[in-house]
DNA sequence: GTTCTGACA
DNA sequence: TGTCAGTA
């Protein structure tokens, strides 16, 4: 398994990526990607979140999908399913009902705590590009 | 020296 | 995406 523990620093984590400082700050800027903070500001990457990183950059350089398109991906992550919320809770969740704005679920919740939706199964179980499609084919195959 | 935020080419 | 400023 891919450890969660934030080690790298910025310039680490662009080198292991081949992408700039900049870029890697943009992904976290539009909502992709949630690193762990110091105390003192400076964002620490683990190992998880580097694969996170390259599913990100695989899914624009191959697949051609937009930041807007993987935003969106991530909306539709069924957070709902994976806190096991009920249909009361649910209805009065704010960050369930704001699939309608293209905010992944981690962009709402704990906007100015760092650490939390870092810890979470929803933004934790869909680092890996396995998993997402897997998901994408379960939920196809459902509606179908 | 490194990183941060914000701004601009 | 790159780069520069002014900080911490």
């Amino acid at each position: 398994m891919l450890s969660d523990t934030p080690v790298y620093p910025i310039s680490v984590a662009a080198r292991l990526l081949n992408i700039s400082v900049h870029t890697v700050r943009m992904y976290e800027r539009e909502g992709l990607i949630v690193p762990f903070k110091k105390k003192t500001g400076h964002r620490l990457y683990s190992e998880l979140d580097i694969e996170r990183l390259n599913c990100i950059r695989r899914a624009i350089n191959q697949s051609k999908i937009s930041i807007a398109g993987i935003k969106t991906i991530y909306t539709m992550i069924p957070c709902w399913q994976i806190n096991k919320c009920s249909e009361q809770a649910r209805k009065n969740c704010i960050v369930y009902n704001s699939n309608v704005q293209n905010q992944p679920c981690w962009t709402i919740k704990n906007k100015d705590e760092r650490g939390e939706c870092r810890k979470c199964k929803v933004y934790n179980n869909f680092a890996d590009c396995q998993i997402i499609k897997a998901a994408i084919i379960n939920i196809t195959k459902g509606n179908s």
